[in-house]
DNA sequence: AAACAGCAGATAATCATTATCAGAAGCAAA
DNA sequence: TTTGCTTCTGATAATGATTATCTGCTGTTT
C-alpha cells in the first residue's frame, strides 16, 4: 500500500493527513516484526526526535479505527501492531516473545473454524484470532 | 475435579495446601465465567474477607505452574483464568468484554491447524490458542 | 491569507500486574 | 503434640503499559 492509498484513506475517513501518520504507518509497513508501540517509538526515533510515546499511541489507533492495521495482544499482554489487517496466524515464542506470521493461507481453515464457531455459539461472530506459542529458530537453539 | 485431587496435585509439586489455594482454585472450577483476578478476588472477599489480592494473583499463577489452570488475555489485555486447562474456543463479546467457551469439540479442526501451523512455521510449536469475538447475546439485542 | 477544527507533544493519571518483606501457617520430624 | 524449618500470606510499594488532559501548533478549506 502506498503513501497516497494511506493519505487517501485517513482523507476519505475525514481525518488528517500528517507527518506522524505517515511514519508510523510505513515503520509498519516495512516490517515483519509486529512491533510494539514502544518498538515503532524508537525505530521513529532518530529520524523524528520530536515525536512523543503518546502520539504513537494515538496514531495507532486512529490507523486501527480507520481499518488500516490490526492490533493484538500476546500472552505476554503487550499490544502487538501489524500493517495487514487482514485475519491470518501467528506464531509467538515463548522465550523471547518475537511474534512471526505462519506462512501459508489458512482461509480455508478457519472459515470452516467460523463456521462451526458461529453454528455452536450464541455469539454473533465477526472475527477470530488465532496464536500459535512455541520456541522460535533462535530460541530453540 | 474434587478437593482432594487439587489438594494432592498440589503436594505432589511440592506447593503447600492451604485454604486460600482451595477456594480460589474452587471458585474458577464452579464457573463457566472466565473470570479476571479482580472478579475472583471480589467473588471470594465475603467468604474470606482478609485474603488479599495479591494472593489471588500469586495463587493463580501457582495454580497455571502446576496445570491446573489455564491463563489467557484478550483484546482488553486483561488476564482471563479458566479452570480447564485443556485447549478448547472461547468467545469474546466486543461489547461487554464477556467471554465464554464454545460449544462443540474442536479438537479435530485445532489439530489441522496445528499441522499446517507446525509445517509452515519455523517455530517449535507447544499449543494455540482461538479467540472469536463478536457480540453476546444479550449485547446482540 | 485567515479561520477553524483537529492534531501533536508534554505531562500526569490510571490500571493491571508484580516485587518486597515481615509475620503467619503448613508440613515433616521428633 | 510440639518443634523447627520453610513456604505462604497479606500489607504495601513499585513497575510498566496504556490512556487522559490540556495547550499550542498545523492541516485543510475558504
Ligand atoms: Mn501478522
Ligand atoms: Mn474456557
Ligand atoms: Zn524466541
Ligand atoms: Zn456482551
Amino acid at each position: 500500500m502506498k503513501d497516497k492509498d494511506v493519505a487517501q484513506i485517513l482523507r476519505d475517513k475525514g481525518l488528517r493527513v500528517t507527518p506522524q501518520r505517515i511514519a508510523i504507518y510505513e515503520c509498519l509497513a516495512g516490517t515483519t516484526a509486529h512491533p510494539t508501540a514502544e518498538t515503532v517509538y524508537q525505530q521513529l526515533h532518530s529520524k523524528y526526535p520530536s515525536m512523543s510515546l503518546n502520539t504513537v499511541y494515538k496514531t495507532l489507533l486512529v490507523l486501527e479505527a480507520a481499518g488500516l492495521i490490526q492490533r493484538f495482544t500476546t500472552a505476554d499482554s503487550v499490544f502487538r501492531y501489524d500493517a495487514n489487517p487482514a485475519e491470518h496466524v501467528h506464531a509467538v515464542c515463548l522465550k523471547c516473545g518475537r511474534v512471526s506470521d505462519v506462512p501459508g493461507d489458512f482461509g480455508e481453515e478457519l472459515e470452516r473454524l467460523r463456521a462451526k464457531a458461529v453454528g455452536n455459539s450464541d455469539y454473533n461472530i465477526r472475527y477470530s484470532t488465532l496464536l500459535v506459542y512455541g520456541l522460535c529458530p533462535e530460541c530453540k537453539r
